[in-house]
DNA sequence: AGCCTGTATGAGATCGGTCCCACATCGGCG
DNA sequence: CGCCGATGTGGGACCGATCTCATACAGGCT
């Protein structure tokens, strides 16, 4: 008598277990321990006692498969160690939290091979939904088939796919902030691009030529600099930039990490900001109010960003049956002191 | 004939769908898909052919249930928007990714209450392992628990239990600092921590008076701020601190957040650093490099913690049976421009 | 007494896989 | 010719839960 109780993984107690040891049927216990049904008082008691004892908690595993899915939401961003994806993760959690869901989060550095896998992956765990930032825009019929399988909302960048999608206006945005530049008298204004593979640098990288257009100011293919959103490209890049003849008097930078190389690499070229330099840098971060001067930038609204995807997402979920919706956020550009106003 | 097949969720196709496709069993079309056991080519081309077809991918779950476990590790961090815990987030991904296995992550936004309710959910799932940096020492019945069950490794903060664990050296770390600071002829020296329930406070104070004694620079607990690891409240314990009769010389801060805070205090309070006041930060931050002057800090070795822990819950999925190995990483005071020698 | 409703319970099917085992079939060899 | 091993296949149990359905009994009603 009395089973193999010693050494090796304790096994987890099941609801046989807990059945067997209040003398009921499984049935029974998994009425009383998820109250459903008609259960007597007695036997829920003993039913309770038993989970107590045994220290049973549900396998989740199990109730997925009968139930159809894992109460999991996945996220896919960028890069989870940007601030920005960091803030937004942080939000989806504390929302899906809010609903009984949890997160798995799977960053795809940017890569598009990644992504495609971790998708794939996360697919296969029957998640409730996804939230993904594209890591590109071609080539995507991974998420054409996720969006066909469960909910889907993108984040960020937007693809021609019949999903949720979330983005901010990022052409506008570009415009107002170049405008403004130009406005305090600059004309020759470098920017730091990702380059064309990605939406979101398209579309600044348009703004940013509509509004030197609008100026009647000629756009110089010179004064556009290209590298991967990393402080060390961007240091490259600037300095590439500001090392010509005709130095130009303003940047405007694409995102944080790149506003960053640019700072370093003024201040190791010696070149004053705003004195001599004037910088623009689109997407606010911490660091912008601690650099002296502080840091003009356009900000995005990164604190609504998760909360409103994971909302869309709970809609579809519920079973909402509209057409995809397509949320465009506002930028707002926020003066600092790192533009001065050019002498003519 | 024909199925009921338009309108509604398309059903995804089972082992079943693709065996009935290919005119083969169950068992055969598993047998052909995971390559297994004894399968003709004629009928494996078969098989192939008609996942194909239906766009088959397996279930992770049902394979879960019946193999036991899901490919994944929970990780619970205090708050995933902390660059630190951020950083570690990523490398622990990269690291698990390497191995084949996914992350899931779940911050306990330092509430020891979410992080018992994260725990109890993440075992649940039935993961492979989690990576835990507990919120609170007090009370954590729940990670023993979770300890019996899986594999387990504690970071940042060490408990008593029987598992691995990978800490950083914070009383020496401390103790350092502030021998620095006494060396430079500080004797007032003001402190903020986060308050006796956080293992890492309590080490990190332990550290600040035993250099203190060393030096036998009696303790004034007037000059030990507490502040929850907010930049908001740092702020307000800066300005406490600094506002007394006996200004203090110098600023010992727990972490960047409380770091960030008091530069902003002491900016709002037209104290300049250093020359008013010298201000040493326990855990290095991206920040620290870019204000003037630059920030003195106690750097924690980030870049390795996350594959480590990888490292050690990897080496008990494959049946490493050691006790507890307990890592402690030493710390490294990095000298900048933020304390100022003090003339007596 | 007979019947119905409400309450309480257990047997067994089911979710989508994996895998053990029994059952072919076939060629080779003594 | 009969036996054996290697190869290929299908049947069905199983993982741990949920849930439908059949059954059983109590009490109230006609």
């Amino acid at each position: 008598m009395g089973e193999a109780d010693e050494q090796g993984a304790p096994r987890r107690a099941t609801v046989k277990d807990v059945a067997a040891l209040a003398g009921v049927s499984r049935a029974t216990a998994a009425r009383a321990l998820n109250s459903y049904g008609y259960v007597g008082e007695e036997a829920a008691e003993k039913v309770r006692a038993a989970a107590e004892a045994l220290g049973y908690h549900g396998n989740r595993v199990a109730q997925a498969l009968r139930q159809g899915q894992l109460p999991l939401v996945g996220f896919v961003p960028g890069d989870i160690q940007n601030p920005f994806f960091a803030r937004i993760a942080h939000d989806i959690d504390v929302a899906l939290r809010a609903r009984g869901l949890s997160l798995i989060i799977a960053s795809s550095e940017e890569d598009p091979a990644q992504e495609r896998a971790l998708v794939g992956n996360l697919q296969a765990l029957n998640l409730r939904g996804m939230i993904v930032a594209p890591a590109s825009d071609a080539d995507n019929r991974h998420l054409a088939r996720a969006a066909a399988e469960m909910a889907l909302v993108l984040i960020d960048r937007d693809l021609d796919l019949a999903c949720d999608s979330i983005t901010v206006d990022n052409r506008g945005g570009a415009r107002e902030a170049v405008g403004w530049l130009i406005a305090q008298g600059h004309r020759r204004i470098a920017v730091i691009h990702e380059g064309p593979g990605l939406v979101t640098a398209r579309q600044r990288l348009a703004g940013y030529h509509e509004a030197l257009r609008a100026a009647g100011i000629a756009p110089d293919p010179s004064l556009e600099g290209l590298a991967p959103s990393t402080v060390e490209h961007a240091i490259d890049a600037t300095i590439r930039l500001f090392s010509g003849p005709q130095r130009p008097s303003a940047l405007f930078t694409f995102d944080s990490q790149m506003t960053k190389g640019a700072l370093l690499a003024l201040r190791s070229m010696g070149l004053a900001v705003p004195q001599d330099v004037s910088v623009l840098g689109f997407d606010d971060f911490d660091l912008a109010t601690f650099t002296d001067p502080q840091i003009t930038v356009v900000a995005q609204p990164v604190g609504q960003i998760g909360a409103l995807a994971v909302q869309m997402l709970v809609d579809r979920l519920q079973g909402l049956d509209a057409p995809p919706r397509r949320h465009l956020f506002p930028t707002r550009l926020i003066l600092r002191g790192s533009v001065a106003r050019k002498s003519v």
